[in-house]
Parts: structure tokens; C-alpha cells; sequence
DNA sequence: AGTAAAACCAACCAAAAGGTATGTACCCTA
DNA sequence: TAGGGTACATACCTTTTGGTTGGTTTTACT
């Protein structure tokens, strides 16, 4: 087992976690899940009408991948599938507000100039 | 029809906030002032020595335009310029606490697999 | 005269992220 | 037989982000 040892900067889990928050629309697909226990793929797209399909998928894809999302399958015709917070998908969702209110104190300053 | 008003994707509090978290070295930035008033320029560079000069340079003066950090120019040839956190800032630095814990959920997960 | 020091800037390039367009599977209904 | 619904995949292109290299400024020291 090779120990190839990543640079500090490639494991620093502040690092970890901007992957999964960071990026245009991951946390802005998490956000939907506030009040909603499970989204359909469609409705996600309904609820965020400027994604491209190819982004919706390839985040789901990788929220799902990492655990945020956990993703039900169907086998129906047509298709049918259901994607829900997990536990640690859960612990995202404080972040959201705290942004929020941060961001507000940006603007009014912007306001301002 | 078409107004020219800005998406709210655009003026989403949340996008600002991403937008001063995000990206490569922000945060890491902002991270060393804790524990430390203020910092110079070169200070800085040894404290994160794999950024880039453009990158430091780059983000310093974003961070001062948002008024994340405050900047204290002395008139000395060569010249000291001092970088300090705003109140506005220090309100980042629970994030990075708050993301490394997330951070480390994360990576014992993929060390599960 | 040559060199060093600190804090930058600008030009150019490479890599990553994101967008657009199109195609796939399968069944159902008209 | 054609078209629609659902959840994707793939190829190609553009935009954004980050990295590399090489300046610039002014003074003091050797």
C-alpha cells in the first residue's frame, strides 16, 4: 500500500469541504432540500430553472458520491428517482443561513460606495 | 419583456458570501490572521509559501475592496504595507472552524472505503 | 556603480469549471 | 407509427481561475 502522501494543501479538510460547498450550484441544490424531505430529479430542475441538466447530473452525481445526497433508484418506466439528505448532508444546511446573513453585511456595504 | 435587471442568482447573499469563501486561497488567507493582528505582505507569503505572488497580491486587494481586511500603507521606502482583519472579517473566521470539523466527516468517510 | 529590499503589476499560458447541443433507454399513449 | 415522459451521457466549446516569468519603484548600503 503506497503511501503517496498528498500535500498538506490537498487534505487540509477546510480544503474538503469547499469541494463540496464551493462551485456554483452545490450548495444552491442542498438549499432545496430545506423543506423537502425528497426531490425528484425533475423537480430539481424545476425549482432551479438556469441549471444545465449536465451540471444538475454531474452534482448530484458527486453530492451523492460524498455522501450529502442519498439517491433512491426506482426501476419503473419511465425512470424514478428520488434524491434526500443524508445525516451528514444535514450539516450543511446551517452554513446556508450563516452565508446568507454574511452576504447581506457585503451588500450594504456595496450599497454604500 | 426583458428587464435588465440582474439575476437573482447574481445578487443571491449566499453567491457573496462564496464569493469571499471561495476560490483556491481565500480562505487560507484569512485564516492566518488568526491569533495574529496583522500581518505584512511578506509575512504572508511565508506563511503560505505555495501561493503565487499574483494570487496573494490578487486577493489582498480583493479582500480589502470588500472590506474583509483592512490595509495600513506606510510611506517607507522600501516600502511596509500591514494587512489586518475588519469586523466584517473576523466574522469569517468561525466558518473555517466550522469547516474543518465538515471537512473531517468527510475524509473518515473515504477512508471507510 | 551595482545590488538589495518590499510590495506590487502585467503579459502570457495552462487547467478547471461551466454551458450548449445532441443522443440514449424504455415504455406508454394517441 | 409517432411522440412524449424521465433521467441521464457525451462531445465540444467558452469562460473563469490559477500559475509562470519578468518587470517596476525608491532609497540605502557597499
Amino acid at each position: 500500500m503506497e503511501k503517496k502522501e498528498k500535500k498538506l494543501i490537498d487534505t487540509c479538510p477546510v480544503r474538503k469541504s469547499l469541494d463540496v460547498i464551493g462551485g456554483k450550484w452545490k450548495l444552491l441544490i442542498i438549499g432545496q432540500f430545506f423543506g423537502a424531505d425528497m426531490l425528484r430529479y425533475g423537480e430539481l430542475k424545476k425549482l432551479i430553472p438556469e441549471i444545465s441538466e449536465k451540471m444538475l447530473n454531474q452534482e448530484l452525481k458527486y453530492l451523492s458520491k460524498v455522501n450529502i445526497l442519498h439517491k433512491k433508484v426506482y426501476p419503473e418506466i419511465p425512470p424514478k428517482v428520488e434524491y434526500s439528505l443524508t445525516d451528514l448532508g444535514r450539516q450543511v444546511i446551517p452554513f446556508i443561513g450563516m452565508l446568507a446573513d454574511l452576504g447581506n453585511k457585503l451588500e450594504e456595504l456595496e450599497e454604500k460606495v
